[in-house]
DNA sequence: CCGCAAGGTGAATGACCGTTCACAAATATG
DNA sequence: CATATTTGTGAACGGTCATTCACCTTGCGG
């Protein structure tokens, strides 16, 4: 009968054709753009024929919203994981930030594709992306406001601000490279610092 | 003889068919993606066939350079006359946010398609275009130094802290919407807050 | 008024696109 | 071992792509 039912999901999972085709598309996506990637492409890397993708994915379309509902749902979990849920909101806001910044280092590739490729997704698969990102910046500006009410820092508006350090923190993708010359946990504690300032949580003591 | 020579540049000409294919090029692009809009999708929105485009760029890819490297250059102009070569650096910082942000509230299309696109340029253009980026980091980063020199702030690293600073307010393109209920310069003042204090400049007294 | 250049046209070129389908190999199930 | 299901193949489909080219139109300098 039909009694497969594998998710395989992850970036970890190596064997199968489903997530060699995944990780395909996935590095090839991230470093050309979904547009200027053909299934061709993809099935060559891989080292299969172009139709073989199609007993694995339906359509081109639904492999871009595979990768990018996968990640974000493995980034939320992470997420929920990371945070400490019965901290202080500073230390809360430290280990969000170290969260976000250091995951967007280790998946750099996943990152850029979910940031990059939101409007090849057709209307229903970006209303779903959409819905995910928010919960993801929600979760942010929870923790903003709970400073606020604990009196621990003081943005004006939760909301912009929210959206002001995720695209700081997200730009990090854009320029580190792990054989420079800079660590990659300095950088992320350099953030943090950024981010404890930029909302006027002061550096002194202990964090997370 | 050959006597046009007309420039031609910048966002706001009108007239001729070359201005208005830069036009077409620019909101289709920022819209959909360079690989996703076709010589043919510019023509039709121009109102001219697609081989008329021909007679005044000598291809795809130059025609985004020509709207990159344009945009950049203007950007570049702007920003030294936005910029009070003779004030403190707390004013210097302060008039460097208002400006990266009020402009890029200003030419969205452009902006855009300078910060996606950049991995649709060949290599000779990217390297280009990436020159020009480092220009405009590079003011930002004079200026956290001379903070620094003079006392006024202490940002960790002046270049990791510049490249942070631009990814969050160049963020502000991806959510702002000028019909929403939050004032335009209220946004811009609300940043240039956030990056006065994310570099341990407190709030206190005047700004230029 | 002639000639010429600049700008626009329509058709064609070869290449590549996503996707389908009939079929073969492989693999698991009874 | 027989059989059903999964997985991969090769060839094709209609369509779109960027670009070229011979040609027509227009308007201006002489």
């Amino acid at each position: 009968m039909f009694m497969t039912m594998i998710a395989d999901t992850g970036a970890g999972a190596e064997t199968g054709t489903r997530p060699r085709i995944r990780a395909a598309a996935r590095s090839l996506i991230a470093e050309r753009g979904f547009e200027a990637v053909s299934m061709r492409d993809i099935a060559r890397r891989v080292g299969v024929r172009p139709s073989a993708i199609y007993n694995h994915f339906e359509s081109k379309q639904a492999l871009l919203a595979d990768l990018m509902v996968a990640h974000m749902e493995r980034t939320l979990a992470a997420l929920d994981r990371a945070l400490p849920c019965d901290a202080a909101p500073r230390a809360r806001l430290a280990a969000f930030a170290r969260f976000h910044v250091g995951y967007h280092l280790d998946e750099p590739e996943d990152v850029f594709v979910a940031y990059m490729e939101l409007r090849s997704l057709d209307a229903a698969n970006r209303a779903v992306l959409g819905r995910m990102r928010d919960r993801y910046e929600r979760v942010l500006c929870r923790i903003l406001q709970e400073g606020i009410a604990a009196d621990a820092f003081a943005p004006a508006d939760p909301r912009i601000e929210a959206r002001a350090l995720i695209a700081m923190m997200t730009g990090v993708t854009v320029w580190f490279q792990e054989d420079g010359r800079i660590d990659r946990a300095e950088v992320v504690e350099h953030y943090v610092k950024i981010v404890l300032r930029s909302v006027g949580a002061a550096a002194p003591g202990e964090e997370t």
